[in-house]
DNA sequence: TAGTTTCTTGACCGGATGGTCAATTTTACT
DNA sequence: AGTAAAATTGACCATCCGGTCAAGAAACTA
C-alpha cells in the first residue's frame, strides 16, 4: 500500500530487492545452480543492472553469506546470557529454533556452503567458529565438574543442538511433505521447539520442572 | 592386486566407476554443478563415453538417487527389531551414525535433493517415507501410551534422530574443522555415537544402565 | 535551467556445458 | 577364424551463462 515510498534513492531499494531474490534463488539451486538472471528477474530488474550493483555473481553471494553470518553471531550471544545451564542452553536453542522459522533461507545456504567444502567460509570455520566451540566446550566442562549436568561430550551435545535445531529450517521441505503438505503451524512449530528443548535437557542430566 | 579380474564386462566395471565418481562429484558440486565431464575425468573415461552408459546427467542423478534410498530403506528395518523403546531406538539411532559413517556422500545428496523442494523424490516423500513415519509415529505412540517413555511429541523426535545422526554426514567438513582440520576418529566416532543415544534415550525418559 | 552523477538496459561476447554422431576398436560367441 | 554385438572416442553443435559495454534516461545539485 505504501506505493509513495519513491523518495529512497534506487540503490536503497534495488540492493534490498536483489539481497532477497538472491537468497530465495541460492538456496532454492545453489551457487552453482542459481543464475544471476534468474536472480535479476525475481528481483524485477534486467540481468545489466544486477551486474551495477554486484559486480560478479560471488561478490553477490559473499555479501549473502556475510549476513547470514551476522545473524549467527548474534544467536551465539544468547549462549552466555546465564550461567546457569538449563537457561543458557534452554535460551540458546529457543533461539537458534526462532532463527530455523524466521530465515530458513540462510540456514539452507549455509548448509550447502558446508556441504560443498566451505569454499566461501573455511576462514570463519578455523578462527571465529573454533574459537566460539572452544570457549562454550569449556563452559560445559564447567557445568560437567560442578556437576549441573551429565558428563556428555560436549562436541557432541552442541553438534546435536545445532544439527536439530537447523534441521527445522534445512529439510522445511520434508517436514512439510510429512505434515500433510504444508509448513508446520507457528503452534505446531512451537510445540516442536518445547520438545526439542525438553529432551535435550533432560538428556543431559537437568532437572526438568 | 586382484589385476586378473579382466573376465568382468566392460559394462559392469564402467558402470562401477561412474557411479563412484558420480556420487562424489554430486555431493561435492550439486546436480548442477557437477558436469558430465568431470564425472566422466574422475570415473577415468571420456565423457562419451559416460553418455554411453547414462544417456543423460538426469539419468545418472537418478540411477544414484536410487541408491541412497535402498540404504535408507534397509536402515529404517532397524527400527523394528525390538518391541523395547531402548532397544528399538538404540539400535536405530546406532544404524544412523553407521550410515553416516560409511556413506556420507549419499546423505548429502539426499539432503541436498531436499534442500532443493525434492524434485526428484517428492513422490517416495509422499507415499513411502509418508507411511513410515505414519506408522512409528504409532509405534511411539503406544510406548507412551505404556509408560515407556515420556509423553514427547513423536515427530519432534525423529527429527532430531534424523537431524543428529545425518548431521554427522552433512556437516561432516564442519566438524573436522573443529577437530583440528582433521576427520574424527573411529574412536571419536565411536564416542559420539554413544553420546547421542545416550543423551536422546535418557531424554525421553528411559532409565540408563 | 544547466551540468554532473547515478542509474538503466538491449545487444553482444567468449567460454563452458550437455549431449550427438559416425568411425573405429574391442569383446563375445559360434 | 569369422562375425555380430558392445564399447570407445575425437570432433562437433546448439544452448546457456557470467559478464561487458556504450548509449541514453533519470536523479540530484547549484
Amino acid at each position: 500500500m505504501n506505493v509513495m515510498q519513491k523518495k529512497s534513492k534506487p540503490r536503497v531499494k534495488n540492493e534490498e530487492a536483489i539481497l532477497i531474490a538472491a537468497e530465495e534463488v541460492f538456496s532454492e539451486l545453489g551457487f552453482a545452480g542459481a543464475t544471476t538472471s534468474l536472480i535479476a528477474s525475481r528481483a524485477g530488474i534486467p540481468k545489466a543492472n544486477l551486474h551495477y550493483y554486484y559486480p560478479t555473481k560471488e561478490a553477490l553471494y559473499q555479501t549473502i553469506i556475510s549476513r547470514i553470518f551476522s545473524i549467527w553471531l548474534h544467536a551465539a550471544e544468547t549462549f552466555d546470557d546465564c550461567d546457569d545451564p538449563a537457561d543458557a542452553l534452554g535460551r540458546y536453542i529457543r533461539a537458534k529454533m526462532e532463527i530455523s522459522r524466521m530465515h530458513p533461507l540462510g540456514s539452507k545456504i549455509w548448509a550447502q556452503e558446508i556441504m560443498h567444502g566451505a569454499p566461501q567460509i573455511q576462514g570463519f570455520l578455523e578462527t571465529t567458529l573454533n574459537d566460539w566451540t572452544a570457549s562454550r566446550v569449556k563452559i560445559i566442562e564447567r557445568w560437567i565438574a560442578e556437576r549441573k549436568i551429565d558428563a556428555i561430550d560436549p562436541q557432541s551435545l552442541l553438534y546435536m543442538i545445532w544439527a536439530t535445531t537447523q534441521h527445522y529450517a534445512d529439510f522445511e521441505h520434508q517436514i512439510g511433505a510429512l505434515n500433510g503438505g504444508k509448513a508446520l503451524s507457528d503452534e505446531k512449530y512451537k510445540h516442536a521447539t518445547e520438545t526439542v528443548t525438553q529432551i535435550i535437557l533432560k538428556g543431559i542430566g537437568i532437572k526438568m520442572v
